[in-house]
DNA sequence: GACGTAAGCTTACGCTGTAAGCAAGTTTGC
DNA sequence: GCAAACTTGCTTACAGCGTAAGCTTACGTC
């Protein structure tokens, strides 16, 4: 055995798991592979790591770790919007994270204390505590759904208007009327055919604020 | 070989395919299993189906086929509300398929015909072609999102209050205060602790009318 | 009857995660 | 100083996956 090379630990396979990940997605992360990466057969990985799903689990708190969180809140709406697209931009770096991240259940730290900053800041802010349950649950279902279908669609924002042009001759017929009209406006530079994160966001953020305004204040006892 | 059994048809395998998936989730769909299912090897399915890819995308559009559209329009709001329920209500019992639907592009007759029904009630009800794109995609976003969540999340709803108190004691520390309190508030049945799927529906509906009123009128041309 | 074609079967390849057992190096207890 | 215990990594093996290639059998048409 040569002693020359580096010995495993589980922060070595974590950390060569993920880039393994950022750099083929999900397919390249096979134990097989991830030994080769270390120089190790794949077996000797199971003396640092339970199985594959700890490796996994592993992994995606180390990306949820990485979104920006500020110290304090400050402006609770500035707050949640900054929230949401930082986590986004995080998970446009590591794109093989959402759909793993939204068929496990996540208990990982990093994703508590995200869920905790987010509940602190709308607490605080005055909302009860119904109403910032449901509110996170609604930020995070849009901002993961935003964020899944972004990274899935295989066209850039970029090509669009090209895409569109080229593809129009599919919805040529009248089956899908509305359809072909607005490929016809987005091959023809209309319009950009893609709205911000921010766009739901602030729809949400808004529609929330107004719920706190009108809901009879129900604190809880101090 | 024997006569006697009913002959294999692409129908037959996709609709075999399907009740499988219905039945066992995406792990009982192989093309093995599924030919034990049919009375056959599994390569004789290749005589019907080009591969495991175009099952996906034939059962994935029979799914979408089942969500249901009224016939015309009527008040847009209460069309898009239905809309994304009965999306959820079909999803739900094909818990499989959603993250399926992300994760590939769907292009689909069914998925082409429900994205036309929905631009065609958003024109309908006076949004530009811009505000209709952005509309259709910030719900759906959102639909997707709440609807993968809230199927891969392993607690039943009414089981949450229960759940809760016995989960309690993990964040006894005080490193997620917000979460512990939060937790503490759903194990003593202060608030049911799921929102409806309308609940963010409605924020971005109303958001978006608000928009429509507002956005200078950009109709294109007749 | 011959022949083309279609349906289904057999075999095989390279891939997956991981259970079981072994070999070698390191640490600990006396 | 030395043996026992523990740790680390390797080897082999198994059951499963999607599917390429080639074969056998049955049927329709002339």
């Amino acid at each position: 055995m040569p002693t020359s090379r580096a010995p495993l630990s589980t922060r070595r396979v974590l950390q060569a798991a993920l880039s393994l990940a950022d750099s083929g997605g999900t397919d390249a992360l096979t134990m097989r592979h991830l030994g080769r990466h270390l120089g190790v057969e794949a077996m000797s990985l199971y003396r640092h790591v339970a199985n594959k799903d700890a490796v996994l689990d592993g992994i995606l708190d180390m990306v949820v770790s990485e979104i920006d969180l500020p110290e304090r809140p400050g402006d609770w709406k500035a707050a949640m919007r900054h929230r949401g697209v930082a986590a986004f931009r995080v998970f446009s770096l590591h794109p093989w994270a959402p759909p793993l991240l939204m068929s496990r259940t996540n208990t990982g730290p990093s994703m508590l204390r995200y869920i905790d900053f987010t509940l602190g800041a709308l607490r605080g802010a005055g909302f009860s505590w119904r109403l910032a349950d449901y509110a996170w649950n609604t930020m995070d279902s849009y901002v993961y759904g935003y964020t899944l279908r972004r990274l899935a669609f295989p066209i850039a924002p970029a090509d669009y208007a090209e895409t569109a042009s080229a593809h129009q001759h599919l919805l040529a017929g009248d089956r899908y009327p509305h359809m072909a009209e607005l490929t016809r406006q987005v091959a023809e530079g209309h319009h950009p055919g893609d709205p911000d994160i921010t766009f739901g966001l602030d729809l949400i953020l808004d529609g929330l604020e107004r719920l706190r305004d009108t809901e009879p204040t129900d604190l809880t006892p101090p």
